[in-house]
RNA sequence: UCCAGCUUCGCU
């Protein structure tokens, strides 16, 4: 009876799928189903554990719904990547359920789309929402700004900025730092410094936001900046907070400061340099075609075990290429593990850039033996190695080659 | 009994 809702709702919690279906057995033993709390709760459970198909069920055969009821199933819909059929359930909601959705209603459904990365519609929806009357919660908001960042809608930010100055209750982390990041996307750090000095949050989140936002508009002085206040702000830097400042130096060419960051990080007690930083690093040595200290490095992943990741391999792969070491090139490669199409086109790119296009052709027949098609990052790889080498008519067999097999050249 | 992608990386 009432204990039933909350035992469901740790099972839930534990993702523990198998106890569900048997407090689902004892419930209907027990003629539980019919009583809503109970039932939600079970839609609740299966959605959550990826059971759409029961989770419908239940909605369907309890006697009546009520706003839970539909939300959990609304929710369901969007936990399992379907943002389209939970929008259904919102609409259906209130022409059969006769009930008007609420907050919760509509944030899930909204979430639905910006999980699935269907961003232009999670925002239309969010304005669909507010035109019906509706108020958001921080939980609605902390759910749009993702997809307003991606979409860099720099004028949404600025509306929903607008909204929580004049609502100061519902800024919290999630908010700020996503209105921050929204700001930084846009490439307008100027409002993201307004909000970051006025808004008292900043936490070690909205202080990468911040480092990667100068970074990408060349101000890496004012980035470095930052990330040495972190200390007098006592802010404990993480992984995050390093790998952003090296590749912003990257980025920003400055390939000395970004090698010297690395050795430093490895010296800083309580960070661990991850795939991200080797890869970047590597990246620096590939674009000052640094064998030597690349190849620190990669002893370094040798030691970390991180030369198998493909984004690593990857990286160990362009910059050995770059270095016109193709055997070297071919041993990290053969080192990965789960190598994907991005592991091929680095190596297919480095052997074109060598003059090799006898290899080539084999490579990419052994490529596609793997169930691998190319993608235009192939083919770019490809022509882009023989123009170096001044192949033209090479170029343009390729150039048709890769129109007859039904991809458009960009 | 229901709603959260806060921030970093790779192949032209």
């Amino acid at each position: 009876f009432f204990i039933f809702p909350v035992v469901l709702k740790a099972s839930t919690g534990l993702g523990d799928l198998g106890m569900g279906e048997q407090l689902h057995g004892l419930v209907i033993k027990r003629q539980f189903v019919s009583n809503k709390y109970v039932a939600n709760a079970l839609i609740d459970m299966y959605g959550k554990c990826g059971c759409l198909h029961d989770a419908k069920m239940v909605l369907e055969t309890m006697p009546e719904r009520n706003c839970v009821s539909w939300n959990s199933i609304v929710t369901a819909c969007a936990a399992s990547g379907v943002a389209f059929e939970a929008l259904e359930y919102l609409e259906k909601m209130e022409s059969l359920g006769g009930l008007m959705p609420n907050i919760v209603s509509w944030s899930a459904a909204i979430g639905g789309f910006t999980q699935t990365g269907y961003d232009e519609e999670a925002l239309e929806l969010f304005h669909v929402m507010l035109a019906a009357g509706v108020e958001p919660n921080a939980r609605t908001l902390a759910t749009v700004l993702p997809a307003c960042a991606r979409l860099k809608a720099w004028f949404s930010g600025r509306e929903i900025h607008g909204y929580v100055t004049r609502h100061e209750y519902m800024s919290n982390a999630f908010v700020i730092n996503g209105l921050l990041n929204v700001y930084r996307r846009c490439g307008d750090m100027h409002n993201a410094l307004k909000i970051f000095l006025k808004f008292s949050i900043r936490n070690i989140v909205a202080f990468n936001t911040m480092i990667v936002g100068y970074c990408e508009n060349g101000e890496v002085g004012k980035a470095k900046e930052l990330f040495d206040g972190m200390d007098l702000a006592r802010i404990c830097k993480d992984t995050i907070t390093w790998n952003s400042m090296i590749s912003g130096y990257i980025d920003n060419g400055k390939y000395e400061e970004a090698l010297n960051m690395f050795r430093h990080m490895q010296t800083k007690e309580g960070v661990e340099a991850d795939t991200f930083t080797l890869g970047s690093a590597l990246n620096a040595c590939a674009d000052m075609a640094a064998l030597r200290q690349g190849k620190q490095i990669h002893a370094y992943a040798i030691a970390r075990c991180l030369q198998t990741n493909a984004f690593v391999g990857g990286a160990l792969v362009e910059m050995y290429c770059r270095c016109h070491d193709l055997a070297a090139a071919q041993m990290a490669f053969n080192g990965i593990t789960d190598r994907d199409l991005t592991s091929w086109n680095a190596l297919i790119s480095g052997y074109s850039r060598c003059n090799k296009a006898e290899d080539i052709d084999n490579l990419f027949h052994k490529m596609r033996a793997e169930g691998l098609e190319p993608n235009s990052y192939t083919w770019n790889g490809m022509i882009a190695g023989h123009i170096e080498n001044g192949h033209m008519e090479s170029v343009l067999r390729l150039f048709s080659k890769m129109q007859s097999m039904n991809l458009k050249p960009d």
